[in-house]
RNA sequence: GCCCGGGUGGCGAAAUUGGCAGACGCACGGGACUUAAAAUCCCGAGGCCCGCGAGGGCCGUGCGGGUUCGAUUCCCGCCCCGGGCACCA
């Protein structure tokens, strides 16, 4: 082979095509320790984007790390190919939405191949089928015997361009998750919830025990479930007497200490006493408030707040005053009790609702002991202080106060402690037709009926006419409609929503194990074995929706008795996005960089390369062209190399024995090859900053680059000069698979690079014989010394002051002070 | 408003434990090769100033302080950018 051009599309398919008939890696013996490296499965979109080849491209290069380690690696990949683009596609083209998702499926495998990422394909998982499928069905069926999975009516988002139900977690800021544009609307539905409140204590309290977590993510997740302890308190309603009636009103409070100041009560619009004691017109007027709550979206502003007065009065059972109850478009249904008491002294959305509606304003704690109250508040005063004006518990500092209070709430029988949360409960049901079939039945004697398990898959029918309209498509297909109730055996009629997507993705990952498994979602030594992953990579856009509910799934498998563990993920790390142009990539913006085009112009290694390279993985970055050309040169430079030399590599990649060096030239380049392996090992074990293992690996080559005289005249010889390709071409292998790969079979290497042990350091090599010292004059940098890097401190003091540029500047004087730092610098004051 | 990140050459970045700021790459400039260009190979390069030159000096990691022999790194205060949450009582 003389020394050619590098041209990656001829060989890079050669190899794809091997390692896709003939899976490398499926040789391992048995009895190794495990490694289970996990990348979030894409949605079928129908082409990888660059975010996809980020988040393979860091995986892939650490599985074949941790397989070169000599570990038994688990790196899965497989299709999250239930949803809605599918259904949006079908109508849009006239095909069936599985046509359309296994298109894109069999299309986007092909491009994962042609990068060369080493999945294990053998155990793909998609999840739209219905050997996969039934098993969220068969999952949903033990939440509903545990009491986890429960129907209730309730207000909840509804996304027009979805035309479909959406969870809480996949709204933000009052738009839909999928469409910025979108504001969501408020509906009254009927919908499946699973009970992730009922964990809510525990996946706060276990992310302490997820050190190797971000710590934004479980920041994010802490500020989610928003956990607040405080009291409930019952405000007995009064009656057209003036007297309290059978009827209290509940509100939430986390500030009991401040009752004695509440002006008024005020519920949420939705408030459900409301219907039954509002006049029609005041009906609709709360009606018109709960809309209100869902404009100025746009906006940073809070939305104004309104209310007005139901007629209505409760007690304050502190105080025994009788208080106004309002309705107030800033109450929360959601939260609490979708009822507070208003304390406008001590909270400043109270306080400005009544000072709006000229209600009084109190202050009945005071920020220094004994101090008297303000004349006029201009502000609600919120911090900690001593109570006044507050009956038997005046004077008490506000923190002993909120105990005390909440006490004998609880003593006389209209209150106690509470702890609440923001988090509320998972609802699942959507009205949309390519999602797994909630399992159960309506039945016209009996009610609801879950499908017995033998009765499991509950199939997606075919003939179903997919229209768009928020209809559940299922509710039109008569043959899947219609059913025997597995009870009575009368007439019932199916559920017609489908499961939201995250359920899939809730456990998929227990499905990788033991793909083939038909008794049971997965074989449990399968999971005991490789559970729990050991590193999850994705983006950082999934850290409340996807990130806790497949914590919440593990859970309830563990309280099952499924599994041994408590949490799924030991380390999880969240990669930077891409931009381009400083946008992020989109069609719409018409920045979209595609890998397949980047295949075809540098090949996937330099692709691949590149993004590993351009910043530290958890940065983001943004795209450039030249970037990419840049490691394409620089893979060129090493084929090229290689090729040159190739008659004297050949055979002596890997020699059995390890040539010592015979001349300073190959003194030298042992040296830094092994200071190179020592970096990138390190890179891989401690930082994962492989922009850095990768500038190493180019430092090396540009040493090669200036050796070509030394070759010639046999300075640097065959032996050495094996040794240190082969060393190379190791370190290559996880970053540019292809080339390794390439090179390693050319030159005479055996079989396949990437099942080669990672090379041994030599301490001994990597040695420095001299280092420089630099010496500094009140430090400032003034000389270098180079020195064996064992000098001892006496002996570089002395060296350091004997310097002549040192000496000149000391001009005779004795330094006040000499620091000696042994091996790293010399600092001399005077 | 609250909570996270981040701010270093023209650009992406590096500096691993408080010890030579700017490795490596991109872009750029010069040279070699070529009829020429591209490709390739070699060399140069933080800014300002002094010197014909070898070389030397000063400044420099968002800003202002502090600790230290020494600060991109630690502490205090501020500014700017990005992200998340946002009436959660």
């Amino acid at each position: 082979m003389s020394e050619n051009e590098y041209r990656p599309q001829e060989f890079e398919p050669r190899w794809a095509r091997r390692w896709a008939e003939q899976w490398p890696f499926a040789a391992l013996p048995a009895g190794r320790a495990k490694y289970y490296v996990l990348e979030m499965l894409p949605y079928p979109s129908g082409t990888l984007h660059m975010g996809h080849v980020r988040n393979y491209a860091i995986g892939d290069a650490l599985a074949r790390f941790m397989w070169m380690r000599g570990y038994d690696v688990l790196h899965p990949m497989g299709w999250d190919s239930f949803g809605l683009p599918a259904e949006n596609a079908a109508i849009k083209n006239n095909t069936h939405p599985r046509t359309w998702t296994l298109a894109n499926i069999a299309h986007m495998k092909q491009q994962d191949l042609r990068f060369g990422f080493a999945y294990d394909w053998r155990r793909e998982v998609t999840t739209c089928l219905p050997e996969f499928y039934r098993w969220n069905q068969w999952f949903f069926l033990r939440f509903l015997e545990r009491d986890l999975a429960y129907r209730k009516k309730g207000w909840v988002n509804w996304c027009p361009k979805c035309a479909t139900v959406l969870a809480n977690e996949q709204v933000a800021g009052g738009v839909c998750w999928r469409h910025e544009d979108t504001p969501v609307e408020r509906r009254e539905l009927e919908q499946w919830y699973l009970r992730i409140t009922a964990y809510a204590d525990q996946l706060l309290r276990d992310l302490d025990r997820l050190p190797e977590w971000p710590e934004r993510v479980r920041t994010m997740q802490r500020n989610w479930i928003g956990r607040s302890e405080g009291a409930e308190v019952d405000f007995a309603v009064l009656d057209a007497a003036g007297r309290p009636g059978g009827e209290a009103l509940r509100v939430f409070t986390t500030r009991i200490d401040t009752i004695f100041g509440a002006s008024a009560l005020l519920l949420a619009p939705e408030h459900p006493w409301l219907a039954a004691h509002l006049a029609p017109e005041q009906q609709a007027a709360a009606r018109a408030l709960a809309a209100d709550r869902n404009g100025g979206f746009d906006s940073a502003a809070e939305p104004e707040k309104h209310g007005f007065f139901t007629g209505h009065w409760a007690r304050n059972p502190f105080s025994g005053e009788k208080l106004p109850i309002w309705i107030a478009n800033f109450v929360l249904m959601g939260y609490g009790t979708g009822a507070v008491m208003a304390v406008p002294g001590h909270d400043e959305r109270d306080f400005e609702f009544c000072r709006k509606y000229g209600l009084p304003i109190r202050q009945v704690v005071v920020p220094e002991q004994g101090a008297a109250p303000a004349a006029a508040l201009d502000a609600a005063f919120t911090g900690d202080g001593w109570l006044i004006d507050s009956g038997e518990f005046s004077g008490l500092p506000n923190r002993d106060a909120i105990v005390r209070m909440t006490a004998e709430a609880e003593r006389r029988g209209f209150g106690q402690a509470k702890v609440s949360y923001r988090l509320q409960d998972w609802g699942i049901s959507r009205q949309r037709y390519w999602g797994t079939p909630i399992p159960v039945v309506y039945c016209e004697r009996c009610g609801i009926v879950p499908v017995p398990d033998a009765q499991l898959p509950v199939l997606l029918p075919d003939d179903v006419r997919i229209t768009g309209t928020g209809q559940s498509p299922l509710a039109e297909a008569t043959s899947f409609l219609r059913a025997a109730c597995p009870r009575c055996g009368g007439p019932a009629r199916r559920e017609t929503d489908t499961m939201d997507t995250f359920v899939d993705s809730s456990w998929y990952f227990f499905r990788y194990t033991s793909p083939r498994e038909e008794s049971a979602p997965f074989d449990r030594a399968a999971v005991a074995r490789w559970l729990p992953v050991d590193q999850y990579i994705g983006g950082i856009e999934h850290a409340i929706l996807h990130l806790i509910y497949m914590r919440f799934f593990t859970k309830v498998m563990r309280d099952m008795g499924m599994v041994a563990f408590d949490e799924p993920v030991t380390r999880l790390f969240t990669q930077g996005m891409i931009t381009r142009s400083g946008a992020k990539m989109s069609k719409s913006k018409g920045n979209v960089v595609d890998p397949a085009e980047m295949i075809e112009r540098y090949g996937a290694d330099a692709t691949r390369m590149y993004v590993l390279f351009a910043a530290p993985p958890e940065k983001d970055f943004d795209w450039n062209d030249q970037g990419v050309e840049g490691l394409h040169r620089f893979l060129s430079r090493v084929f090229r190399f290689a090729t040159r030399h190739a008659e004297r590599l050949r055979g002596r990649l890997a020699a059995p024995e390890r040539p010592r060096p015979r001349t300073a030239a190959e003194t030298a380049l042992l040296r830094a090859t092994h200071q190179l392996l020592a970096r990138v090992t390190r890179d891989f074990e401690e930082r994962w900053h492989f922009n850095t293992s990768i500038a190493g690996a180019m430092d090396l080559v540009n040493r090669w680059y200036l050796l070509d005289g030394a070759i010639a005249s046999g300075e640097v010889g065959a032996a050495v000069l094996g040794e240190v390709a082969g060393i190379f071409l190791r370190l290559l292998a996880p970053f540019a698979p292809f080339l390794a790969q390439e090179l390693w079979s050319e030159l005479g290497g055996a079989g396949e690079i990437a099942l080669e042990r990672w090379p041994e350091f030599d301490p001994e090599l990597a040695r420095e014989e001299e280092i420089e010292i630099p010496v500094q004059l009140n430090g400032k940098l003034r000389a270098r010394l180079v020195v064996p890097p064992a000098l001892d401190s006496g002996e570089l003091r002395r060296r350091a002051l004997e310097d002549p540029k040192i000496a000149a500047a000391l001009n005779g004087r004795t330094p006040r002070q000499v620091i000696v730092v042994a091996g790293k610098l010399v600092n001399v004051v005077v």
